[in-house]
DNA sequence: CGTCAAATTGATCGACTTCAATGCTCGTGG
DNA sequence: CCACGAGCATTGAAGTCGATCAATTTGACG
């Protein structure tokens, strides 16, 4: 997610017109996925017969629909995606970020179909593997199923760390564990950890931590005011690291005890 | 989750001293276990042989710990279980509740460690699959690999649904929300979905929720204010389940349109 | 029957939502 | 090249909901 990019594309993310404007899938070696997984082995002389293509996903087009038939399990080799509900009333509950090297769309094999959408926020690409080849697939090349186990593993995690972040008491420290939850996927990729270029805008944010977009934007410009960030419009640069990770273990009281946690402004803040 | 429990287990949550008292591992047919999961045809002659054991677990001690080594990924054959995180504080962090035929700890297995903690909320049982052999098993048992791919399917659009709960703008709709889907799950497992016995405590509901407990008790007596509910102690009835679906969708204003949404019944309460 | 935890209810204060207005960025077209 | 517009972002003001502290009741279990 949020990957530094050279000529700053701009997510799109208004969404509420999402035209699906996908190129053709290119043909592409099964090596090629297990490369990008991680798996050292190799897949074995055949594993270009299996159906495993590419696709490219622009920014702000959906790469499957909440509701939609699935067609494929993807995983992302370039750019980053937003998971979303739609309500009725059209409001868009942000279920999460998926990057570089992530699974999307496993949640509809069980059903058939997909339980949220996938938005790109940048110009994105994919790997795709059709549904219904998950199971003999996986049969012919363990090598596939060993990365989708650990994949779909990794992704079951980070969504238990959804309720971390929304069940935390004040807005700030839900911004302070989204960010540090983000440098630290950009330190496990080999980038810069105190550097972010946010791929989304501060409605997603907003609606990924469960609070409004302007107290979100207030967030920023607190932890700004006690020193932890440098913030310009989607670039963010940690000052502060420990004070940052400080803050998001703050926690709702331990009902037994909870002293006076004074906001991590303390002396020298913002004077 | 809550079943119907005869004479009442209560379950204990301070999970404070979560000492493991388990029973011996009792040998148990694969083909048992595919049973309980749904899947039709059996797994063939050999099915005995493969290391799949049945561990009993009482209420309120932990399958497993947060932090500690993955050795088994689980599926719950009885009763119910809590998952969580616990802060430095103590204060824990309820990811959410499983039940009957669903699956446990698979979220470990890419780092080897468990993310978070298990434990059971009544006398619970589970089928218990050494971690090292889900390649070699499934490799062998194709059925059992794609009733694990299911379940972790479903595992996955269970844990995206936790943000739906916590992201809901006020107390009251986290509560519908959440009834509705615990009503959900007892219809979809052939029991009235209007009767609940909740086998968690208002603690662990409202960790889950995100809010204070006192809130959630609040909400509880307001849903049955309006004659959504009746509720008594852990037992739940649901009166009117049409208001309390009307109520879960209600959602933070989209931003463009949000007319005045009085929260659900009359304006009389309380205003 | 007495103890302890769970659950309910009340009162106060602070934080967040909401409404509203302005500044900023960037893409588009004159 | 610059002006303009659209969405994004920031900031202010006011009302409300929920966290917190505190007291009481209910229920479970020895």
């Amino acid at each position: 997610m949020n990957r530094p990019i050279p000529n700053s594309e701009q997510a799109v993310t208004g969404m509420t017109a999402p035209l699906r404007r996908v190129d053709a899938g290119d043909r592409t070696s099964i090596s090629d996925l297990l490369r990008l997984m991680g798996a050292e082995g190799d897949a074995g002389a055949d594993s270009d017969r299996y159906p495993v293509s590419s696709r490219q996903v622009q920014a702000g087009s959906a790469l499957f629909h909440e509701g939609g038939v699935a067609e494929a399990i993807y995983f992302v080799s370039m750019g980053s995606f937003k998971i979303f509900r739609t309500a009725e009333d059209g409001y868009e509950q942000v279920l999460g970020f998926v990057g570089r090297g992530e699974v999307l769309g496993f949640d509809a094999v069980w059903m058939g179909r997909h339980p949220m959408a996938a938005a790109a926020l940048e110009p994105s690409r994919v790997y795709a593997m059709p549904s219904k080849n998950i199971f003999t697939l996986g049969q012919y090349v363990p090598a596939l199923d060993r990365v989708l186990h650990l994949a779909v593993s990794r992704e079951l995690t980070r969504r238990g760390e959804i309720a971390d972040l929304m069940a935390a008491v004040s807005a700030e420290v839900r911004l302070a564990r989204f960010l540090v939850h983000l440098s630290e996927r950009m330190q496990a990729s080999g980038q810069s950890p105190k550097h972010l270029l946010l791929s989304m805008c501060r409605r997603d944010i907003a609606s990924h931590l469960g609070v409004a977009h302007e107290t979100v934007s207030r967030s920023f410009s607190a932890l700004a005011d006690w020193n932890c960030l440098r913030v310009s419009n989607r670039e963010v640069e940690i000052l502060d690291m420990a004070r940052l990770k400080a803050l998001s273990r703050s926690t709702r009281g331990s009902t037994d005890d909870m002293p006076g946690r004074t906001p991590p402004s303390h002396r020298n803040a913002r004077g």
